[in-house]
DNA sequence: TATCTAAGTTCATATATTGAACTCAGGCTT
DNA sequence: AAGCCTGAGTTCAATATATGAACTTAGATA
C-alpha cells in the first residue's frame, strides 16, 4: 500500500462520507464485537453476553442500534416446548459485513499476530484452499496496492482534492 | 456472503482472536476517523482537528494510542524559515489499513449511501480503471462469497466449532 | 403454587468525553 | 528587546457514557 500525498484537507469531506457515516453505528468496540459474533453464527441475547462480557444494558442498547442502523434484526424463534425467543440475525447489509471483517481479520492475523498460524482458516467449499481478501479490476484481476489513485466527483471536489508541498 | 450456521459460542476464542484484539486500538469512531484522514494524506495535529472537529485533548490521547499500537508515527518535518514541527505518519502496519478500509468504503457506499454516485473512486493508475475489494484464491482467481467456510487449528478447536440445531 | 430460564431493565458508581481556556516554544514585527 | 503570531499540545469543570450488580418479566415445567 501507498504512502498518500500531504494534505491539509482530507479530499472527500466528512459530511459526503459513507465511510465514516458507518462509524457513527460501527465505531465503538462493542458493536464491531457483536458484529464479529453474529459473523461467525451467534444469535441470541445471552450467547453475546457471555462469549464477549458484555454488560447487559450495554448490549441491549447496541443490538437496539443495530438493529435501528439495518444491519441486525430482532426475530422470534420457537423451538417445540419452549415459549418464542427473540434471535438477532444479520441483515443483508449486515451480512455484507463479511467481506470488510475478512480483510480486517487478514489484516490482524498479519500485524497483530504477526503471521504466526492464526486459529481459523477461511477456505473455499468447494475446493477447501484458502481464500483472500484482495484488490481486483473489473475482470477479476489482481491489481497491485501500490497502483492505485482516486478521481473525485466534480460536486465534491471543492479544492479538497489538491495536494501539498 | 452467506449466513453462518448458528452457534452458542463462537468458534475463536475472544483470546485467541487477534481481529478482536485489534479492536482495542481501533475500536472507537475516533480512532477510526484519524486513520481514515491519514490514509487520505492528512498528517498534521490541527489538520486532523479541524478536518474532524474533534477535541484536541482526545486527539492528543488517541495519537498516542495510534502511535503506540504501531500504526502511526510522529516525526519532524523542517520547512524553511519555520522551526520543527511534529506529524503524524501511517507506519507499513497503518498503510496496509487501506485495504480493510476501502472493502469498508466499499460497503458503505452500497449499503449506507445506497449505490448513489460515490463523491470519491478509486482507480488503477496505469489504466484509470475503477478498483474493487474482493475474495480471492491463491491464484488471484475470483471466489464466490458463498463458497466460504472454514478451518480450525486443533490448539483452537475446543468444542468451539461444533454448530446447533 | 413455586421454580427455572432467557431476556431484558434499573440504578448507583466509575470512567471517558466535551469544549473552552490556557501554556509553550520558536519565529517574526516593530 | 518587547510583544505578537502560529502550531501543538495540556488542563479542567461539566456532561455523558460505561460498568456491574441486583431486580423484573413471561412463559414452561415440577
Amino acid at each position: 500500500m501507498e504512502a498518500p500525498p500531504f494534505r491539509h484537507r482530507s479530499p472527500v469531506h466528512l459530511n459526503n462520507c459513507h465511510l465514516a457515516a458507518s462509524f457513527d453505528f460501527l465505531g465503538d468496540r462493542w458493536s464491531l464485537l457483536i458484529v464479529r459474533c453474529a459473523l461467525l453464527g451467534i444469535r441470541r441475547f445471552d450467547d453475546f453476553q457471555s462469549e464477549l462480557d458484555i454488560p447487559r444494558n450495554i448490549l441491549s442498547t447496541r443490538l437496539k442500534k443495530l438493529v435501528e442502523a439495518g444491519i441486525m434484526t430482532r426475530q422470534s424463534y420457537k423451538i417445540a416446548g419452549c415459549r418464542p425467543r427473540p434471535e438477532y440475525l444479520l441483515t443483508e447489509m449486515g451480512q455484507a459485513l463479511r467481506l470488510p471483517f475478512l480483510a480486517m481479520r487478514q489484516w490482524a492475523e498479519r500485524w497483530v499476530g504477526n503471521d504466526r498460524p492464526p486459529p481459523m482458516t477461511i477456505i473455499r467449499k468447494s475446493d477447501d484452499r484458502p481464500v483472500y481478501v484482495s484488490l481486483v479490476d473489473s475482470d477479476g484481476r489482481p491489481v497491485a496496492p501500490d497502483d492505485l489513485t482516486a478521481t473525485f466527483a466534480d460536486w465534491a471536489a471543492e479544492d479538497r482534492s489538491k495536494t501539498c508541498r
